[in-house]
DNA sequence: ACATACATTAAAATCATTCTAATCTGTTGA
DNA sequence: TCAACAGATTAGAATGATTTTAATGTATGT
C-alpha cells in the first residue's frame, strides 16, 4: 500500500511506519499552521469528528509518545489528571488558566532567558519550563 | 479529646479538625527541619513505620489537599503518574533528574527573576515555576 | 451529656494509561 | 511479484493513582 508521502519522513524518523491511522493523526496535529495544545483524549475526538477512520486509544498513545520522544510534539508540565501536549516545539513557556484549565502559550522573547546558577555535577540541563499559573484578578 | 496543640493551628486553618490521624500526617510533614519531597505513597509508607496509627488512605489525601490549597504545602508541577509533594513552600524551582525521577531544590536565590512581558487582561499571576530537566552529562 | 457536623475507614468506583494477545498489514528479499 | 516476518492495530483486560461511597466513629458547642 503506498500512502501520501507527506508524513512519511516524520513517521519513520519516530521509528513508526506510516499507517492509515498514523497518517490521520499526523493531519490532525500537523496540518494546522495554528499550533495547540491538546489531551489524548482531545485527539480521539478530533480524529473521531474528522474521519471515517476507527483509530484505538492504544495507537493514539503510540503515536503521541514516539513523537513526543522524537521531539514532533513537547509534553507540557503541568499537574493534571491527564497529560497535555503541545504542537508548539519551539522554546516557549506557559500561563496555565487554573479557572479554566486551559494553557495559554508565552513566546520566548516574552520571558527573559532563564539563568540557573546551581549546577549538578553529571547532570546537564536538557530543557527549562516556565509555568505561571493564572486566575481572575479581583 | 484534646490533643498537642502544636498543630492545631494549621489543621483549623486548613479547615480541618485535629484528629489523632491529621497530627500524626502533620508530624511527619512539619516536625522536620529538613523540607522534602513525597507523594502520597512515600506518606502513608514513612507513617506506616513511625505510628502505630492507622491512617487510610482516604484521609491522607484530604488531608494533604487541605493543606496545599491552604499553602501549607506545595504540589510540583511535574508530569508523573503520581503528584509529588513539597514540604518548602518558600519561593524556589526544581531540577528533574529524568534519569532517576527524583526532584532538587533550585534556590531562589540560584535563578534569577522570571520577568513576564505578556498579560492576560482579567487575570494575574498567582505563581511562577521553572522545571529545569536534567540528564547524565556525556 | 447531647446533638450535630465533621472525620475515618474499607471498599468500590473512576479515570488515564499501559498491557495483552489475537489478528492484520507494511516491508523486504528472493 | 509474493511469501514470510516484523511490526501495527485493536478491543478489552490490567494497572495504578485518585476520588467517592456509605457505614461507623469522634470532636465540638451548647
Amino acid at each position: 500500500m503506498t500512502y501520501d508521502p507527506k508524513y512519511e519522513n516524520k513517521l519513520r524518523e519516530s521509528g513508526l511506519r506510516p499507517t492509515k491511522q498514523r497518517i490521520k493523526i499526523c493531519e490532525v496535529l500537523f496540518d494546522s499552521t495554528e499550533t495547540f495544545h491538546f489531551t489524548i483524549k482531545d485527539l480521539v475526538k478530533i480524529i473521531e469528528n474528522q474521519a471515517n477512520i476507527k483509530v484505538s486509544l492504544a495507537t493514539v498513545y503510540n503515536t503521541v509518545h514516539a513523537f513526543n520522544k522524537k521531539g514532533y510534539l513537547k509534553e507540557i508540565p503541568i499537574n493534571s489528571s491527564q497529560s497535555y501536549y503541545d504542537t508548539n516545539i519551539s522554546h516557549h513557556h506557559h500561563f496555565f488558566d487554573e479557572d479554566e484549565n486551559k494553557l495559554i502559550d508565552i513566546d520566548q522573547n516574552d520571558v527573559d532567558e532563564v539563568m540557573i546558577k546551581k549546577t549538578i555535577p553529571g547532570k546537564k540541563i536538557k530543557s527549562i519550563e516556565v509555568i505561571a499559573k493564572i486566575v481572575t484578578d479581583n
